[in-house]
DNA sequence: TTAAAAATACCCCCCGGGGGGTATAAAATT
DNA sequence: AATTTTATACCCCCCGGGGGGTATTTTTAA
């Protein structure tokens, strides 16, 4: 796609950010700029499900397990989403760059993440106003290359003049009433913070929920300590704390109760 | 339920033996013994996808998962089958007794089993012939107790007469063409071997693949190195070289492959 | 005010996975 | 016959999870 023709989209796009083409001429750029397998732009709200502004995933399968699992839970440990509904800066980033260190050794990513059959990921993220925060996902599945880190450079150019047209074609399309919410099945996790939802069974402090959260999101002992601000030693004590209180030993198990 | 009822039902099972009436007879008698959220007979045949011969599974979501993927992948991981397609003593067997030491750990235990929401199974193995073996699994879910000895007893003593006459039914509905085979999706594991599963890739060893095959199946490396009758040394080095040639880096990625 | 609970930090141990070597004998290929 | 591949076995290392302690300070509750 040449430079000019780049510009010429962008134009379209800004004509037309308050109609129903402009989700179609931005996926298609995307696609044309990034050979994705999947297009999806979200909007996160702190500690609600996310918002389907659109989404273009060919796949069948995949976009039926992405439909499924996201907005039940699948969202809640996003690493993009934990990024959004914490004070960042706006931008672009790569998964590999933002996800916890044993995030592809975790259990989100074991039963969910790895059934999108996507092996990486850029995303940028936006600030819209005090609470809700656009997100757009380009990712590649499995038997497509990485991307290059020119792609990351370019997505973040281009997200400079990307993200304020998607703001503003959600708040069209959030006014207007046009976005599709995705019916939320049985299981839900939702809204819950760990912290309701961990200590119902068993009284589990505070600051172990803490813990419980950034253990189930991926993150190592280690990693934790560094997050808190606390010793390595202090997090396997909270550790296994928890594990006692909620009689499993495993953080395999603690996931599944989060689930359940 | 009185041992008087019990031999009345075995008695009105002799009868319906050639009926369609006798799943329905003998199921209730399971379920009136050991409080099982599932019963469930199959035909096991080498290499082969299991004949559904009947299923009581009340929770239509787990029944939904399966039926979904056991008769795709699920069984060929399943110890029961594991057990019945390598020359077994028949009888009853905890499942705990004859899981490798890992499998509550593995791959296949996370992504498949656990989705039964099954904490407890035991299950009856009886050869019809050369190469056909019935299989009674009574499972027990979240929620309720695991097996006790006493269960494992009474099903043990039972099936000595349960599964002569489950054999005769299914010789029967089998003529009779009257068996459910269930459909196979898209992702198909099924008749393959490991071997020729996976040496498509990158040729590995026919060792290298019983290895891996053992390794997926959540078979510790010491494990295995006592199943083989080697040093969990040199299981050590095939994995490595298993790894190596495939280009991966963990028994997660193994079961990825294997899956794909 | 005093006792209990929570948060902090350190110690020890074992286990298993993953990655790096080396070596030797047998089997298969050339 | 000579070379390569395969199977075997051992060595070393590091890492992280899980389980067992103990101790100190701070906070909370009684």
């Amino acid at each position: 796609m040449t430079q000019d023709a780049v510009f010429r989209t962008l134009g379209t796009l800004f004509r037309q950010v308050r109609s129903a083409q402009f989700t179609e001429t931005f996926e298609s750029l995307v696609i044309d700029l990034f050979q994705p397998q999947s297009v999806i732009v979200l909007v996160f709200e702190n500690r609600r499900r996310p918002l389907l502004v659109s989404q273009w995933i060919p796949d069948a399968e995949l976009q039926n397990v992405f439909e499924r699992s996201y907005f039940d839970h699948g969202y809640f440990l996003d690493p993009y989403y934990e990024l959004a509904t914490s004070d960042l800066p706006d931008g672009t980033y790569k998964l590999r760059d933002i996800a916890p260190d044993r995030f592809f050794r975790c259990e989100y990513y074991r039963r969910y993440y790895r059934q999108t059959r996507m092996i990486d990921e850029i995303g940028c993220l936006e600030r819209m106003d005090g609470h809700r925060v656009a997100h757009l996902s380009v990712g590649r599945n499995e038997g497509s290359a990485k991307f290059k880190r020119k792609d990351l450079s370019l997505l973040s150019a281009l997200s400079q003049v990307l993200m304020p047209l998607i703001i503003e074609y959600c708040n069209y399309s959030i006014d207007s009433g046009s976005i599709k919410q995705p019916e939320r099945s049985q299981r839900v996790l939702s809204e819950q913070l760990f912290y309701t939802k961990l200590s119902g069974r068993k009284r589990i402090t505070l600051r172990e929920s803490e813990i419980a959260s950034l253990i189930v999101q991926g993150h190592s002992t280690s990693a934790i300590g560094l997050i808190l601000e606390i010793s390595p030693q202090t997090v396997k004590v909270h550790r296994r704390n928890i594990y006692r209180k909620l009689n499993i030993s495993s953080q395999t198990e603690l996931y599944t109760q989060f689930l359940t």
